[in-house]
DNA sequence: AAGGCTATGTTGACAGTGTCAAGATAATTA
DNA sequence: TAATTATCTTGACACTGTCAACATAGCCTT
């Protein structure tokens, strides 16, 4: 039989599922993914993605967690290239971060946005794959401090919230278009390292 | 008549939308914010308050459009605090803006967040409101560099940009509940007001 | 191989949403 | 007083997520 033949069982549903969220997501934003329309696309009845998904949050949160996945390669990558000078690591990884974001908007407002965590909301499976990525930001200050560029008196984790806070407060102006659009961003990004990093001259 | 007789119209329903929708805001959220059950508490039919809002989204700018206001507000009274040190003045601006975000989290959501300025969809009246303001960080931040609390080689629009996405930044992370909370929301500023301020001893 | 269990997919239904159209009533204006 | 406008009403539509009940396919055990 030819894969052209609709047969009762999709064959890997879940997949696909995910798959076409994930593309759907970007094109129309959180809101206008609709669990309906999904499975229309899919050739699929309304309520066959329930058998893959507990509920809409819950495919959200998977396809989170696959951003969350990709974003950490991504940090790690540029984080381990110990042959790189630390300084310009540091600005890499923020022009990474920022360029994360602006390439995937959609993706970073799911996985940073009020949607899957409001009042604690996220679910474990979620927080399993969030928390680590969180963490690794810490240590990624901490080595800063160790090579001082970011103040070494200040406690590592409030440090992590504060840089990251930034990045993530820059990555949202852009997304949302508030009063910074994606023409400046590196501009945006120099700014955010000098502010950062601790007055040498080199810098 | 007293005031208790359901009139057919209603006096002044526009206010009273208007003030019930920003209470209901604050407890239910935005998504929570649903136009009929705003009808149905005041008494009144689902579609009247199309007749005093375009759509849901007009309403929510109407009420965003007051919390920049009332901000708006906030920020100048520090800001024209002469007698106060600039320095000072810097870190009492941190700590409101927090605190601001922090005790009005769904209106700062809906002042900051993506429902109305997604893909430039707000309003032109929203706007008007808001472009001020955003202006008023930038001139803020001019006078921080002339006191060279940041700076001053730096662009001020990037550098509020960068200041402001800070601030913004850790509001949103304290909002949504992303790795970081409300317990530590002094350390988080005076950590924030120490990055920025360029070294002095007495900082 | 037969029978049963489980995974998967289906239709029907419900409550909820924003919003438009058409008509009713009150207030204001000419 | 008559006409126009502002305001409010019911009816209707399309859309959403999600539950319950039922159907089918595939696998697993006896």
């Amino acid at each position: 039989m030819t894969e052209s033949i609709q047969r009762y069982h999709h064959g890997d549903l879940q997949a696909t599922l995910l798959q076409a969220a994930t593309q759907r997501l970007e094109t129309h934003g959180i809101d206008g993914l609709s669990l309906r329309k999904l499975a229309e696309d899919l050739g699929v009845s309304r309520t066959a993605p329930y058998h893959h998904f507990k509920d809409k949050n819950a495919l959200l949160s998977a396809i989170a967690a696959q951003g969350f996945a990709q974003w950490h390669d991504v940090a790690k990558q540029i984080f381990e290239q110990h042959e790189v000078p630390a300084a310009k690591r540091l600005r890499v990884f923020i022009k990474n971060y920022i360029g994360f974001a602006a390439a995937n908007p959609q993706m970073y407002e799911l996985m940073f946005g009020r949607t899957l965590w409001q009042q604690g909301a996220a679910s474990e499976d979620l927080k399993n794959v969030a928390y680590p990525s969180f963490q690794y930001q810490v240590e990624m200050t901490r080595m800063w401090q160790q090579h001082e560029l970011l103040p070494k008196e200040q406690d590592p984790v409030r440090l992590a919230q504060v840089t990251w806070g930034t990045l993530h407060g820059i990555a949202r102006l852009l997304i949302d278009g508030i009063y910074a659009d994606s023409s400046h961003i590196e501009e945006m990004c120099d700014c955010a390292a000098a502010l950062f990093i601790q007055h040498k001259t080199d810098c």
